[in-house]
DNA sequence: TATTTATATTAGCCTAGTTTGATATACTAA
DNA sequence: TTAGTATATCAAACTAGGCTAATATAAATA
């Protein structure tokens, strides 16, 4: 009877989950990026965005090698204002702001014009 | 390290515990007249009291023999809009309707005067 | 086309959570 | 105090979910 329902807050019931919206709530990132920052493999980082995509908070595009995920705009504000709750460490904060998107990933394959701009949608 | 929040998230997660919440935004319910509303034991409607309890969204009250749970008044706004949102079938909103509290549980012992009043707090 | 890199998927293990049945505790009333 | 009822707790079975390792797919580039 309320099964649709659990399902949709359940998601937001897992501490990793909650991490990756977080990181996401501070720019988009590419899967590689993530995997960096989190302590799990890339499968399960792979099969979290899933759940995240599947419930409507995520996205995702891609842009030459690699798939971003970004937060979705329509999200409930109810969640919204959850996620300004989290703390941000501020050594993933700096990780994210040193680092140019996909950079993290593999060093670029040319030697000029490294920093091609990427951006959503 | 972000197991809290995961955990004040993860008591929304569950269909039967948004049942209850549910129910009790109808009215104050003793445990029994939840286990016969409920499809589950007694024994795992007390359970999923307990972590309601512990999670800070209702209260308990004794009064007679039966302990009675509530709504806490200080429910997040986000939660208790949620919980407007569910649906409250009519043939459960009929039975807490034409139920005395603790009625449904046990007869009277007394055979007059057996509609005491039963208040919270 | 062949190769490399990034991401997704699958299967199996493991842990956490829910349920039930049995039992214990807490009241109430005689 | 004793009996009866309501609720809580405990242990074990069952289930769901997350994790890893291995593998598959997809896109980019040589």
């Amino acid at each position: 009877m309320y099964e649709q329902w659990a399902e949709r807050w359940r998601v937001l019931g897992d501490a990793t989950r909650l991490h990756i919206l977080r990181l996401l709530s501070v720019r988009d990132a590419c899967v590689c990026e993530l995997v960096d920052l989190l302590p799990i493999s890339q499968s399960a980082v792979s099969q979290h965005l899933r759940k995240l995509k599947n419930a409507g908070l995520v996205r995702d595009y891609r842009n030459k090698s690699w798939v971003f995920y970004a937060l979705r705009s329509d999200i409930p504000p109810a969640v919204l204002s959850l996620l300004q709750e989290l703390p941000v460490p501020d050594t993933e904060a700096a990780w994210l702001r040193g680092h140019q998107v996909g950079e993290a990933c593999s060093p670029p394959v040319t030697r000029s014009g490294g920093d091609a701009k990427v951006g959503p949608e």
